[in-house]
DNA sequence: TCAATAAGTTCAATGGATAAACAAAAGATC
DNA sequence: GATCTTTTGTTTATCCATTGAACTTATTGA
């Protein structure tokens, strides 16, 4: 936003403009990119020349049409373009996905072992193979890759604190770069829930939202007027650790009654009356055992469901955001908090007899985290293609 | 940010650039805008040629400088050019202020009358006379009116409800227009926090910030990113409604323990042992107590604070701002809410320990959100100024 | 008095957009 | 089936804000 424009921002920004249309609306003749947008059709063309000479766009076989007229050459995003390389370190798991240009999932794997009690760097030495499998054994040309970590990262790839895996202060993108197997892709580091966020934004696209991604804390990812919002330090999301009620127990972080006490996964655990082994396990447990109708475990996520629509409404009555998204193990649950969400949201939002926030589970499901990290990739290639295309202008 | 860009684009951005830099390092020579912004010298002359038609900027002496070469002429904003007028609706006052380019404040007057039991079309047409009277009375160009209201305002001008006015539905912008004082000027609405953070943010700059605004109710303003966010609907900052105890006292909007009911007018006079009266009095007699050390005074205003660091914890832990202000009839109280407010943001954000949260008292006092308004108006052409230059370019 | 230095202006060139004319490929009409 | 109509996409001359380099202006310092 700062900075002069020179006639060559002028291109870069109108050939993102046209490149959004043809991802909005695919399939489209230069013709109506240039009626929507507002470009006249020999500017679209000479952007259209230099997007799919980038292969970012590639043209189809006209749609028949009805009435007189050349037919239209239709334009879609190039399925063989540039696409984004996903990996997500979870406690218990580590995730990888391609997605390309056309917002496809093209690939997808997930690895099952406990991240624990091993070292950042061994963990980081997995993850760099995993790298190196997932993008030999995809036929598409991989832009850079983006890294989902449960906790809070800062600007350049350091994550400051990853409670659940007992990280703090670990330099993640330098020694990932500098690892043997390491595919030699641009990476940029990211928190969990913000990458989800960017997930359901690309799979279910809505102005703004809140999207809260249960894991074995409680995250956050804010989409506000169709961008994900940071905060000034990257540190946005912490919503595990609002306060539901303010002389409750004490939690981990030192405050009393925060989300995370009765949102967490330990937290409906034991109030469920199951042991804290291994997630997995105990959430399938959970859920067939909610299924069955177990009351003890139906009143443990009804309070978890309460306490997130209490938390919730506090956000929706101060952004006036239009929905609440369920993410993580959240999304699987989702059936059993909805309704004690939306009742909470419905009975504390100030506006909500005008315009009702809508309740939802995550489009994605469970892999969202890692399929949105991947979408990142590709969005912040949509969103400026020139740096892409720059180089064969 | 949508639609196509063509060459005006281009000059309108280098425009807003060249004035945002005239503005933020006055007086500064056109080789300095140069320097800074990227653009070259010839272009920052052709630009400034066109703001200095437009009364935009003005040339002043020379400041004398060290050294050989032909001294600089300095830019400064223009203290003649087109001026912002604020107006206030409040429960027991009206208030005008105007404020010109540099954003000094030319005029400011308040009328102490209560609006409480009042048709909004007579006091719409007290708003249209005091605002006749006080572009009258200066001696400036004044470009348009802003119009602060402390409820929920619509796009349009149309006041969706304004509790503690008693309004509820009522368009604002067209009676106003229409209303036989009034002079002529383009008029929009908006909330009284939005507007009062609006004024700090022009008064003491910072990137992000949750303004906290005490009247009747409890309102805020949320700065993210340096520019005003005003949520889906333009209902953003209803803070008087977030929870602060699930189960507490029953409020006005029908949920629990919303934070207006601790830190609310009513809710401190009330806990403080003072009647409902019109409030300057009582808030008046409120600080005397206080300053005199009245323990139910002081503990009044402990729960408050107590209650508001717990709500703007909750917030500071979502977005991740680095500073609270305490605005409207908090900032008159800040004295005694600072240390409350600051010890719940201490043990409840999660990333205080790294970089704390700044908790202070807004910078224009009680008159923020007038001049807030009128600064608004100059502040959209501060950042938009081809709309005011194109006319002579 | 004159070189050195810096500020600001002038002017041809550049790069991207526009507008209007044109070519291409179909349906519509007789 | 020949011609007209309609729409797509390209070509070409023109426009316009920025650039870069040369130039003018105003001051210091030798």
């Amino acid at each position: 936003m700062d900075g002069p424009v020179r006639q060559r921002s002028l291109w870069q920004h109108n050939l993102a403009l046209v490149l959004r249309h043809v991802a909005t609306s695919a399939p489209v003749s230069r013709a109506e990119v240039a009626a929507a947008t507002g470009l006249t059709r020999a500017t679209v063309s000479s952007l259209v020349e230099d997007l799919l000479r980038a292969d970012l766009v590639a043209e189809v076989e006209p749609a028949p049409r009805a009435g007189a007229g050349r037919p239209a050459t239709g334009l879609v995003l190039s399925a063989g373009g540039p696409a984004g390389l996903g990996l997500e370190i979870n406690v218990d798991y580590l995730a990888a996905a391609v997605v390309d240009l056309t917002g496809a999932v093209r690939h997808h794997v997930v690895h099952r072992v406990d991240q624990r009690d091993r070292q950042p760097s061994a963990v980081l030495a997995d993850v760099a193979r995993l790298a190196a499998e997932t993008v030999g054994g995809v036929d598409l040309t991989v832009a850079a890759a983006r890294l989902a970590v449960p906790g809070l990262v800062d600007g350049d790839g350091l994550v400051r604190v990853a409670p659940n895996l007992g990280w703090r202060d670990v330099d993640v993108a330098g020694p990932l770069a500098a690892a043997e197997h390491w595919p030699g892709l641009p990476v940029s580091v990211d928190n969990e829930a913000n990458l989800g966020a960017l997930g359901e934004l690309a799979a279910a696209p809505s102005a703004s939202f809140l999207y809260i991604s249960g894991e074995v804390g409680v995250g956050a990812g804010l989409v506000l007027d169709g961008t994900l919002f940071r905060g000034a330090h990257g540190w946005s999301g912490e919503i595990g650790h609002v306060t539901v009620t303010p002389d409750g127990p004490v939690c981990r972080c030192g405050a009393r009654g925060c989300l995370e006490r009765y949102a967490g996964q330990e937290a409906i655990m034991r109030a469920a009356g199951l042991d804290g082994g291994r997630e997995p396990v105990a959430l399938g447990r959970l859920v067939d055992l909610a299924e069955a109708g177990d009351p003890t475990v139906r009143d443990a996520l009804r309070a978890a469901g309460t306490a997130l629509g209490i938390a919730a409404a506090g956000v929706v009555n101060l952004l006036d955001v239009d929905a609440v998204v369920l993410g993580g193990t959240f999304a699987a649950l989702a059936g059993w908090l909805h309704s004690d969400v939306e009742r909470e949201l419905r009975s504390r939002v100030l506006t909500a007899r005008w315009s009702p926030v809508e309740v939802r589970a995550c489009a994605l499901g469970p892999a969202a985290t890692v399929i949105g990290a991947a979408g990142a990739v590709v969005r912040d290639i949509r969103t400026a293609p020139a740096a892409w295309a720059g180089a064969v202008h």
